[in-house]
DNA sequence: CGCGGTAACTGAACATCGTTCAGTTAGGAG
DNA sequence: CTCCTAACTGAACGATGTTCAGTTACCGCG
């Protein structure tokens, strides 16, 4: 059978990016597998390749929904007048996050693409953005930083987080801390927040 | 032909854990496989599973070498009386080994293990004694500080570095960072140490 | 010295994996 | 109505980790 009139070609790489989706939230990446995806979608394996070059195709599609979750979960953080505090609020955004999409998060940092292939350039704008949504906070904290100083600070405290957050994730932050990770992340902003405060 | 009076067990299990090391050193982990390993030891793939349970055994073997010489490292460090500049040549020394040793370092972090498998408890220890070692920097730069402090901003600062590397290893920092390593990780020295002085 | 016994090793097999591609079929165009 | 071509299939290829029945060479014992 062939262009089997039960979806057009559109349709088709929809439903693929969200089984592979769906895959990940249920059974984690590693259950991902041509044969696993094209199943779950009633074609056959062959069928992927027509739509994607590869997995990884697939999977970065994934990723970029993933990205725009986390987006929102940072628009949705509780607002605060205090930008200390707004710095904890997104904390709690993004570690909230973390926590409901485990998953999707591991798919999102511990995915190792073939080597030799870059990642995407939206790739990268996509999460400076993330970093960038909170700089403001600490321009707020030393007004007399520039703009530069408060983005680099964003983004740094932002790999902070993230690294730890991965590290939990992937079972290997007990390895180093004991302690709950929320703390451990709440107490990194901390010392981000007064490092930043003294200049 | 059984037994061959080639190597004593002894000697066989040395030259696995050397010859994985040595592959993962010269083509990384991905190219690590029964049979690339057997094969170089001039053996059967069956045969390593008659020392090793699995090749997750072998690799952890490897690890615990690697954990052995990133203590070398920091013992090597450029000693100083001054516990700020302290921290920061057992950082270079951190980040040097690293540097010199990628492939090993991904094998040792970003190896993923079967789920469900714990982490063996000498590999949290030999860890934590790594963190430990710059616990007595921190207590210098505020000894009003109790030795348990201490010995926790040693293992954030340690996570925080380790972090940054693996992101930076992995090809993923440039996704939030684009200035060089180096001076990103001094930088999460420096955010350390002003705000553990601060207290 | 010779004869088991058993530890060690082999090599084929199994079930996976990503990916390719010749072959088939169904839908739209002429 | 017929043909063309896009879409899909399904078998195949070369990998992977792991298992295990079968074979062999050594060691201890008589």
């Amino acid at each position: 059978m062939a262009r089997r009139a039960d979806h057009t070609k559109e349709e088709l790489v929809e439903m693929v990016i969200v089984a592979a989706r769906d895959i990940i939230v249920e059974e984690g990446i590693d259950n991902l597998s041509a044969r696993s995806l094209s199943r779950r979608i009633g074609y056959t394996p062959g069928t992927l390749y027509n739509h994607f070059k590869d997995l990884d195709e697939i999977v970065t599609a994934v990723n970029a929904r993933t990205i725009d979750g986390v987006a929102e979960a940072f628009s949705l953080a509780t607002p605060s007048a205090d930008p200390r505090q707004m710095l904890h609020n997104y904390c709690d955004a993004f570690i909230g996050f973390i926590d409901r999409n485990q998953h999707l998060w591991q798919a999102l940092f511990e995915f190792r693409r073939a080597p030799g292939v870059p990642v995407p350039e939206w790739y990268r704008r996509s999460i400076a953005a993330l970093a960038e949504t909170i700089a403001p906070s600490f321009l707020a904290i030393r007004p007399t930083a520039s703009a530069a100083e408060a983005a680099e600070a964003g983004k740094l405290v932002f790999a902070s987080i993230h690294s730890v957050s991965s590290l939990q994730n992937s079972g290997r932050l007990a390895l180093l801390l004991d302690r709950d990770t929320h703390a451990v992340v709440h107490e990194l902003v901390d010392i981000h927040i007064k490092a930043f405060a003294q200049g």
